[in-house]
DNA sequence: CTGTTAGCGCCTTCAA
DNA sequence: TTGAAGGCGCTAACAG
């Protein structure tokens, strides 16, 4: 019903050469006169051959393809980031294999093993922090590895991502100058790296500058959800806080209208500013104000990392920091 | 600076076997004594042996890869699709190569072209549609193809979505129940098949048997953004609409924030009614009202369908029509 | 139950 | 500029 499967044999008998010649024109390869070329390449359109990728890959040992490790696509943060990185891949003919973690450390070892077996040429690691055991395993291989989005605090792997710290700095600031004093941080897991020692030390380097006491009570660990931020509203509502940090979109448009939905008069009586800038923070009334962060760029500037590397191109810096801003919209003053 | 991969040969020397006795403990083959079978699993683990996916789908003929092609990761429908898709391919250890095609035809071609190059074993193909090229190169390949969340209007592919045109019939029907007349229809382009022939006809099929004649000036074409449904809104405005179904959450909650803006009340002026019941749904003021897609669902069952197509088994069934339901929120009276 | 022997389809020296 | 030949690492008969 089909026919067989024509290999790069079959087209050098058709085109009376050798497979080697064959092979040479396939890659590219310039010395092979010009005539020849033509008439392999005729013979490669009649019959319709098409390269086995994984015959070329055990050959030579690169299989143009590069492993994604990603949390969960369904997240608005990390399907930007995935985006961008298969736009770049795409662009210099890698195809991705897509492999979500849900951020656990089990998994992400079983992935990055699966990644291994299949021969990725390169890995991109998305998360929310770099577990021990899985940092073991990258310096065991040496497959290159760039965190896209992330935070190395061992500064061992190349990262592209923005100044989380320095970010979430400027938006407490930007919450103190507006005249507030009780501002509460709200993130997820405080056992990710990239809540506590980036976000939560900014929050607190904006304090200390100000000159305000940092007040544990007022340091919220909650899951990344638009229900859990709906319920925290509740217990922000019982505290002093006239203003929050919030670490992520969705949780923080469940803070918003939960807050609402009880009376509080958002930006007035509480401001708020989030940390992502997905869409969301467009569809909320009032909108939220956000920090700006490039996800689709730290997304393809990883991957055009990562090509380099892959390439044995020396890489001038391997930590790129990204700019970042601050979008003020309507729940801040 | 690392030792050098190490191979199944490599296994067979150290533990005084053959390298096919390796293979056949590495592939779980019953017919080796356990003794040996102990051995070679502690060489193994010596070793830190790890197969060789890609020789091993030189050698088989298989990958225990699929390939995935998606219009846009970034957008919420397809990104839960695609999780519900991977979720299940890892539970039969298969991995997932992920394509973003933009729902082009161009570039649905060449991402097909890359993923068949590279010996995928099967395709979860998304879209908005199936035109014709592509469903022309589909049927010239033996590789098992299953459409998640799309539409076949020439039934030919095995397909699992839900019944796009009943669904809205239904949304439509209730809106018609609440005493409209003058309904908007609003999607994206009419040249995508789930609209033109499903949505559509659902519409129309409401209108009909309501006995409301059908009025083409009531029809909205336009993009499944937040910002086109924002601006349409002022379109809606001059009409004489008193409701409107809505293709798509981001659409509809741009469609209802920009009534609002104009002092539309809804729903007690305006009632909406939208299509996919995405977390958007929820954080809107008011909530939106929707028809509630079992996305994740598709994304597993046309998976899962995937797998037994791909073991050769029989489907009894290659079009699945998934439960979906409407769920009554605030923009509804 | 285990070993031998061919390939799988392609790349890549090495010669010519 | 082109061809011959030897792998890449593993699976899959086929023997024994």
């Amino acid at each position: 019903m089909e026919k067989e499967n024509i290999t790069i044999y079959d087209v050098a008998r058709e085109a009376g050469v050798s497979m080697a010649t064959v092979s040479r024109v396939v890659n590219g390869n310039s010395n092979v006169k010009q005539a020849t070329k033509d008439k392999v390449l005729a013979v490669i359109d009649r019959l319709d051959y098409r390269p086995n990728a994984v015959a070329r890959g055990l050959a030579s040992k690169k299989t143009t393809t590069v492993g994604v490790i990603i949390p969960d696509v369904t997240d608005m943060f990390f399907s930007e980031l995935a985006r961008g990185v298969d736009d770049v891949a795409s662009m210099y003919h890698y195809n991705i294999i897509l492999a979500n973690s849900d951020d656990s450390g089990t998994k992400e070892l079983q992935v990055l093993e699966n990644l291994l077996a299949k021969q990725v040429d390169g890995i991109i690691y998305m998360g929310n922090g770099l577990r021990d055991k899985l940092r073991d395993q990258f310096s065991h291989t040496n497959v290159p590895i760039v965190l896209a989005g992330g935070v190395d605090e061992k500064n061992q792997i190349p990262t592209v991502n923005i100044d989380y710290a320095a970010a979430t700095k400027d938006a407490v600031t930007k919450l103190i100058n507006n005249g507030h004093k009780q501002i509460a941080f709200i993130s997820g897991s405080l056992q990710q790296a990239i809540n506590q020692n980036y976000r939560l030390q900014g929050y607190k380097a904006a304090l200390e500058e100000a000159g305000i006491a940092f007040d544990e009570a007022l340091v919220f660990e909650t899951q990344y959800t638009y229900n859990a931020g709906f319920e925290l509203a509740n217990e922000l509502y019982g505290t002093d806080a006239t203003a929050a940090f919030v670490g992520a979109d969705e949780l923080a448009a469940g803070i918003l209208n939960g807050l609402t939905d009880r009376g509080v008069d958002v930006p007035n009586d509480f401001e708020i500013i989030t940390s992502i800038n997905t869409k969301l923070t467009q569809i909320t009334r009032p909108q939220l104000t956000s920090i700006s962060i490039p996800m689709y760029d730290m997304g393809a500037v990883a991957m055009r990392m990562l090509t380099k590397l892959m390439g044995k191109e020396n890489i001038e810096n391997g930590r790129l920091s990204l700019p970042y801003g601050i979008i003020s919209r309507q729940t801040t003053r």
